[in-house]
DNA sequence: CCGTAGGCTGAATGCGCTTTCAGCAACGAC
DNA sequence: GTCGTTGCTGAAAGCGCATTCAGCCTACGG
């Protein structure tokens, strides 16, 4: 049982290999006759035109990559229940957007998640067989990058920019700027502390310096660094949370998250304590998780439209793959502070 | 600016082609000192080797594949929120656990979802790409089914079983089964309701047998049929619920949905109805969504191994890759279940 | 009835790689 | 010194398809 080719259906329907393929690539081109016999033997052999070598002699597959930064084995692993459903989907909703966008576009999607310790490898496996990349965050090296940048289109995807490459994020700083804005003018907070993310995080500093814009534009005291960092779980919130509870200086009257999961994290923590949210100390995340919603405050919150950045992936792309020598491309994908009950608004509001 | 190939990085390190493909497929038939040459000519050229052409001299791509109903377009497109992030959340885990089962086996993910209106044409964009293929649910069709069965290995997940094919799903029988006698023998219920998903869904089917079985083996008088339907949504809950309690007949004292979304709006259309769960009423879910954890009170339900369906998908793909013809093999995922506040019992417990 | 344009089809070539198979050098053992 | 051996490397033959080019046939105008 060896798998049919061409030269099987051909010989099947009496033509050559040149009209089966023409029956599947540009069928306008072949009588109708003809085509039907084609069909029906490719039918009776259980024929399935093979993509490598469709891709061997086409010069593309017809196929996009996604590389993914692969958190499952750190930090979901340990997490109960809940929080890893909403850790990883980060990613799964970029996959699923870039999916839908893909096939519109009659593109199949291939993913691979970045181990760290077969990185450059693997990269090489996903790179080779698709017509175009698209990679998340820092999941695979400048030299990797290079390699594969230079053979085939290559969109970046949050994090860092890099020279020469198309990138597409979300509006960190406009974002943060907004929601800290809101907190200092509308509620006339005026102790914001801020828990940022590693430092080298892109997207965390960005929020960071939104945070800062905010305060040089009411003309507050501009926080030099983070009052604290974490590493963007739930964990790293409930200590991030005490840890401010417990500063010498005066108690901050807000505490502003660089991520939800933190968030959530002080949410707890401060419930634990007995400290009132939003009456004592009001409470902010970034990203607009689901999780968002379900806890109590519920938590105000700016939400990125993660499932856009797989379409606008696809869209650069698609437009590299039309034109190579296009000037690079930064496409910074608009934020939607949502202001619920952590902060002090009432009901849900989005602005 | 063209995409270098083996002849180039050959020419450029004083080799044969062959060896360059050597370097890459079988390194330790290469001497070290040749070995690094080809390679430094490979990274000064950003030589990465064609997966189309691979696939094409090897006979085996290195990719596997899924197919995934497309929910998108129809239900979540209109759930508020919270809804479509659980909703999807389903093929999502599917996803990702059998990217990192296939990555560990060395193989990539292709993944596409298979939308009805070009499911035929799609699905031998994927078919062809890919040396083995999991199905998820119906997401294609019989006849496409025989076509791509008889090229390669081919996996069905969930849904109807088919001779011949491999098949994964999870024990909805025995966990609906043993969920059904906790709340008899435990919970002392006597007149408990089922509400049911559509009368083709295998899952919701064989869900409804478990009930069944479960009244039999308490002597109870057994239930035909569902009392009610619903297409599995939170608003088909809601409206199951209501239908339920304003029948005739006396009042159920609990309320066995097929899924947890429909448990979830049933919750809620009776907590505006003032009917106290449990106390009045039982309310029971399956899958062990997220959201099950999160809702008031906590939902029972039926949690099924959703990641480990991806995994086990990829195995039985291995394993009829190196034997063709093994006998189709039938998994059954154990499910566990899950005891919360929603069936009457106190706080979380897993048995 | 001939010439010609247009619509279909087939022969042939090559896409970039894997994989025998043969060749060749160095090296012992005899 | 000869004859395997062992260890690498190169030549060559496809893998299954897309595509070009030429050829055929039909239909049509003259």
């Amino acid at each position: 049982m060896t798998t049919p080719t061409v030269y099987d259906v051909a010989e099947q329907a009496g033509v050559s290999i040149a009209t089966v393929s023409r029956v599947y690539r540009n069928p306008d081109a072949v009588r109708a006759a003809t085509r039907d016999k084609v069909l029906a033997a490719a039918r009776e052999l259980g024929y399935v035109p093979s993509g490598s070598a469709r891709g061997l002699a086409s010069r593309a597959t017809g196929v996009l990559g996604l590389c993914f930064p692969d958190f499952h084995d750190t930090e979901a692993e340990h997490a109960p229940g809940a929080e890893d459903a909403e850790l990883v989907l980060y990613s799964d909703q970029v996959i699923r957007g870039m999916e839908r966008a893909a096939r519109r576009q009659g593109y199949a999607l291939l993913i691979s998640a970045a181990h760290a310790d077969q990185a450059g490898r693997q990269l090489a496996e996903v790179a080779g067989r698709v017509d175009g990349l698209a990679v998340l965050a820092q999941s695979l090296t400048e030299e990797d990058l290079d390699v594969v940048g230079r053979r085939q289109p290559v969109v970046l995807l949050a994090g860092e920019r890099h020279a020469g490459y198309d990138h597409a994020e979300v509006a960190n700083f406009d974002g943060q700027l907004e929601l800290t804005r809101h907190l200092i003018v509308d509620h006339g907070l005026r102790r914001l502390a801020f828990a940022g993310g590693p430092a080298d995080s892109p997207d965390g500093e960005a929020r960071f310096r939104g945070f800062q814009a905010a305060h040089l534009e009411a003309g507050l005291p501009l926080p030099k660094t983070p009052d604290t960092r974490g590493d963007l779980t739930q964990a790293a919130g409930r200590k991030a949370a005490l840890e401010l509870l417990d500063r010498d200086e005066a108690m901050p009257d807000g505490l502003v998250f660089a991520n939800d999961q933190m968030a959530v994290g002080a949410l707890h923590a401060l419930e634990a304590r007995g400290v009132a949210v939003p009456d004592v100390i009001a409470v902010t995340g970034f990203d607009g998780i689901p999780l968002s919603r379900l806890v109590r405050p519920t938590l105000t919150t700016v939400r990125q439209p993660t499932g856009l950045l797989g379409e606008v992936a696809v869209e650069l792309l698609i437009a590299r793959l039309h034109q190579r020598d296009r000037a690079a491309e930064v496409r910074v994908l608009p934020v939607t502070v949502t202001r619920r009950a952590s902060c002090g608004c009432a009901g849900e509001r989005t602005v």
